[in-house]
Order: structure tokens, then sequence, then C-alpha cells
RNA sequence: CGGGACGUGGCUCAGUCUGGUAGAGCACAGCGUUCGGGACGCUGGGGUCGUGGGUUCAAAUCCCUCCGUCCCGACCA
């Protein structure tokens, strides 16, 4: 390709609407031009290392045994009815009518069409297992889409789906896919980890997400430094302590007295005035759920996690109260709640820590006052325990029981094991080898196609630009013309672009009538991970310079050895 | 959805507080010099100041509406 002929409009400022690094980079490389919030356009650049990650998402998906297909992303509301996701999804699911009045939807993910597809069409045992993907545009209404291609509301998403006689069966596809998965992200030259992962409200047996270490990540993950159990902090499990729902003794309680904290609402203000400890105090968060309100209750220095609460309760909903339901539940405005006296009215649950807690500090109930000396028995009753809390650094590995380090990943891949939820509701069954009809056993299997190059970028970058990795570069080689007028480094370019060329490569020629300066800049900033300089060099001892934009390496190489030099290096 | 910020040539921004002839740099076009790390000089083109309304002799500037964008939070495969 002729960079004078290539559609590449880089940016030498920072673009104002850009925070992440990826996406400043990618508006800055000319990869890709926001349409609207969240939706883009991919330009040459971006599109061709689009189509590296999704080569390799080919190659490894066919090589696992899975087929290409291609699906409609205009879906009808029948479908999401049958499986009662058309209430359930909520405003993030893009709703239309057709001319007929007709309900329809955006794609935001296919099982609903695949499972109607393959219910049609697989009768028999026999036909097992399939495992059927595509690539292709989704769109989710994100209420806050962000960081470019990171959270888009449209992007590109390589989506499989299984279908399994049974259990044993999406096992073998699920290990599979999870090999394939390590390989793709492997061969993309990131720097990941498959992670334990909360199955969310699908409730599907396991899953898995990949995730690509980057401090931009919106995840956090709990990462063993001993063994190498990693999973979400949404899901790590806390060890609960070996004194937690000790009894005290009644002689060590002190007195229940409330005292006045007038405007402490915070666990920071109301320990400050104390002059407490945080691990002191018990915070009582109200949450409203589909079976009513709950109450909450964590250490002061622990942060409830929401995922486990859901679990625990057992519902699929479940919301932080506002400021009016809070007080007419409990009489107390946020900040002032307290699960003494509460017991009677709304369901209390609590953490394993807040069990082991004695003559510890809770809100009052009441404007502006906390109990201090509360104890559990005596001035209210224990409530159910579970395991509520994220994890931190100061617990062990759930595992091994080595320390635990938290890291920020970006979640460029899941895999999940549906079972057989969406084949029951609607009725995708087949027979098996005793004439039985038996619902089909399904898995999911997601990858971010553009969110794995914005990825990618987070962690293959330095100040002058991107750095890709030779996988899924959008050109291998660029060749830099130092002077377009000199016609002897034209002719020694032009002449190693074509052997490149036909030696199987992805070359981009840098022949714009342009000074030397702009053009490294703008080879530095696009990330093409070898730079060809065809300079004086070429004219004194007829050499030209091979530069690696990974690592800085610098070859000088006589031009009629260039090409296997720089096969080399791409190999 | 709650909180905050912003919207002025293609891009980055100044001008708004304190109303009075729309600016700079970059980019673009022409000419000249320069030519291995985003050159310089001269000349030139390009802006309904997001939208609608209001106040005023006069609005980019003050007031209100709506739209859009970004950030934090909530939420979320």
């Amino acid at each position: 390709m002729r960079y004078s002929k290539l559609f590449l409009p880089t940016l030498k400022e920072m673009p104002a609407e850009a925070e992440v690094i990826s996406h400043k980079l990618m508006l800055r490389a000319g990869m890709i031009r926001k349409l609207a919030s969240g939706i883009y356009s991919y330009l040459p650049m971006g599109l061709r290392a689009l189509r590296r990650v999704e080569a390799i998402v080919r190659e490894e998906m066919n090589r696992a045994g899975a087929q290409e297909v291609l699906l409609p992303m205009v879906q009808p509301a029948e479908l999401w009815r049958e499986t009662g996701r058309w209430n359930k999804y909520g405003r993030e699911l893009l709703r239309l009518e057709d001319r007929h009045d007709r309900d329809f939807c955006l794609g935001p993910t296919h099982e609903e069409v695949i499972t109607d597809l393959v219910r049609k069409e697989i009768r028999s045992y026999r036909d097992l297992p399939i495992n059927l993907y595509q690539i292709q545009a989704k769109f989710r209404d994100e209420r806050r889409p962000r960081f470019g291609l990171m959270r888009g509301r449209e992007f590109v998403m390589k989506d499989a789906y299984s279908f399994d006689a049974d259990e044993d069966g999406l096992h073998d596809t699920y290990q599979a896919m999870y090999k394939a998965y390590c390989r793709i992200f492997e061969r993309c030259g990131l720097e990941f980890r498959p992670v334990e992962a909360d199955t969310g409200s699908i409730g599907g047996h396991a899953s898995h997400e990949f995730m690509v270490l980057a401090d931009t990540g919106e995840d956090t993950v709990a990462c063993c430094t001993r063994c190498d159990y990693a999973a979400n902090v949404e899901l790590a499990p806390v060890t609960p302590d070996r004194h937690e729902g000790q009894p005290v003794k009644a002689e060590s309680m002190e007195k229940l007295r409330e005292v006045a904290t007038p405007g402490r609402r915070r666990i920071d203000e109301v320990t400050a005035f104390l002059d407490v400890g945080p691990e002191r105090l018990i915070k009582t968060l109200i949450f409203v759920t589909e079976d009513g309100p709950v109450a909450a209750l964590v250490r002061g220095d622990h942060d409830l996690n929401e995922v486990k609460l859901k679990r625990a309760l057992g519902v699929e909903e479940s919301r932080l109260a506002d400021e009016k339901t809070v007080m007419d539940l409990t009489g107390a405005p946020v900040g002032f709640v307290g699960p003494v006296g509460l017991a009677g009215n709304i369901r209390v649950v609590g953490d394993y820590a807040v069990g082991s807690l004695s003559n510890f500090i809770v809100g009052a109930n009441r404007k502006d006052a906390h109990l201090v000396g509360a104890n559990w028995g005596r001035d209210l009753p224990l409530p159910e325990l579970y395991d509520l809390r994220t994890i931190t650094p100061a617990d062990p590995c759930p595992r091994c029981g080595g320390p635990i380090e938290l890291k920020k990943g970006i979640e460029v891949g899941h895999v999940f094991k549906l079972g057989t939820s969406y084949s029951q509701a609607m009725g995708a069954t087949f027979l098996d080898a005793r004439g039985r009809e038996r619902p089909l056993v399904m898995g999911c299997y997601g990858i971010g196609i553009g969110r794995t190059v914005a990825a990618a970028i987070e962690q293959n970058h330095d100040e002058h630009g991107i750095r890709f990795p030779m996988p899924i570069a959008p050109f291998q080689v660029i060749i830099t013309i130092i002077n377009i007028k000199d016609g002897e480094m034209v002719s020694a370019a032009e002449n190693l672009y074509r052997v490149l060329e036909d030696r199987g490569l992805d070359v981009l020629i840098d022949d714009r009538k342009e000074r030397a300066g702009v053009k490294f800049k703008d080879a530095d900033l696009i990330g093409i991970p070898i730079r060809v300089t065809v300079g004086k060099k070429i004219k004194e001892s007829g050499e030209v310079e091979i530069k690696s934009r990974t690592d800085g390496t610098v070859f000088i190489v006589p031009s009629d050895q260039a090409s296997d030099k720089i096969k080399e290096l791409c190999s």
C-alpha cells in the first residue's frame, strides 16, 4: 500500500474527547472516528487491525471445531418473549417497530436466534455436538458508553454457541473453547489471565472471563501470588475467619449507649468523630429486591459485594434503596441506619466478619445518632451470615491460602456454560439414543474484537504512539523514503517494496512528499512493527536501516539482504 | 438515572466574569527557502460562535429551553 493513496488522517494533537490511552491513540493514528456516543467508524488502519484479530479468531475457532455462520442483527420480539428477555433485558435492548408495527430489536447477543435456528434443524443426538459462531456487530444501548472501543454501544463481537447432548459433552466443548481462547489471546500478543467469573442472572454452571491486565481495566481481578488461582472480585470467595461467629462472654460486654453524631453520615466521619477504627463499625445498607427490602451488614472497613448479596439472597434484582425508602423503612436518614430493632421489619443478613464483632458501633435509626457498645444476642439477634464482602489483599487465597493481589483487567473474552435454560424456554430438543426427547445443553462464548484491539494498544504503546504486536499490526513493515525527490532512494525503496510484497508481507511505503521528521513521527504513531528507512546510506554504502518499533533495535544491512532480514523479523 | 464539566473554522483552544467590528496555533491552497525526528517566510480560502426563545440600541458574552459530548458514580454479558 502506498501511504500517499491511503486514507490515514493522523492527528498531531490529542483529541479533547478521549481520556484513556488506547482511545486517544486510535483517534490520533487515524484508526477510528466517532459518529455518536459509543458508535465508531473504522478507517482503513483500524479495520486492518480488526481483520487481523478476526483472522486469528477464525483460525482458532475453526481449528476447535466451530463453524462460522452469520445471523441477522434485527431480531423479532417473539423470540425474546419466549425466553422472557423481552421484558427482563431492560433499556439496553434497543427496540424498534417495522412498518406493520411489529416489534423488533437490534441484537445485543444471539442466544434466541441461534436456539431458534438449531431447534428447527437439529433432531437427533447423531447431529451433536454442534458449535456455531459468527463475527458481527452487536448493539447494546449502554447507560454509559466510554473509553472509545472499550465500551461502545455498537461493537464487533465474535459469539459462539454450542449444543451438546449432555453435561459431559458440554464440558468437553467448554474445555476446547477455553483452550482456543488461550491460543487466540496468546497469538494476539496479549498479557492476559483467564479468571473465574460470575455467571450472572443467566444462572449457568461455570464461567471464565479472559482478562487483559491493564490499569485502565474496568474489572478487578483477585490473583493468588502463590498458586494459579484467579477470579473476578465479584466472585472470589472470602474465607471466613476462625473466630467469626463465636459468642462473646457477657462480662466483656460494654453497656449499650446512644451517642450524638451530628452530621456524621459516612464511615470515615463517624470513626474520626468517635476516634475509633472502621473495623469497629457495622455498615447497614438497605437494598430493594423483588422479594422486598433487605438490610445487609458489613464491617466498616469492608466493601459489600452486590453479586454475592444477590446470590446469598437468591434474588435476581437488587438495588440500593433511595433516601426516601430508607427513611420509610428505618425512620432514619441514610448514614444513621442500624440493625438494632430492625429485624422485625425487614430481612437482615450479615457478612461473616460482622458475626465476630463485639461492642460494635451501628447507626441508631435516628437522625444524628449512633449506638456504641452493641452486642449480638443481648441487643439484637445475630443475623443470617454469608460471604457478602469483596475480597481484599489482606484475605488469603481461597484455594491455597497464599497472598492475594488485586489487578485491573479488561474483559476481552467470556466463556459460559449455559446448560438448558434457553433450550427449555424455547423447546429446543433432540432425541437421544433411546428415543427420548431431551433439551439441548448449551454453552456460549464471546470475544470483543474491537475491545481486543484496544486492549492490545493499552498494553503496547509508548510516548510516541502505538507499538502493535506483529500478529495484529495493520501492516508489518513501513518503508520510509527520506527524500522523495532523490531518484536513487526512490528506486531502491520501490524495489524493496516489490520484493517484500512478493514474499507475502503487508507493506506500507511512505512515498509522501513530506519531510523525514513528519514520516518518522507518523510511523511511530501508527505503530508498524518494522520500519525500513531508505536514506543517504543507500547512496553512500548501499545500505538501509531496519528498526524495530517494539524494542528499538536497529539493523544496518545491505539493501539486497534487507528482505531476508525483514522476513526473519516478521515471523 | 444522580453529580460535574464542556459545546467558537477540519483539529487544539483563547475570547464569556465586565455585552460594543469573531481571534491564535496547527491543518488546507499558492509561491519561495529548507530537507534524517511533526521547518520557516509571505499570500489566501474557510466560522449560522450547538439549537430555539428571551433581555437589550446592541448577545459568542446575560437569562431560559432543548440537543450533543466527555468525566465521576450508580448500573451492566
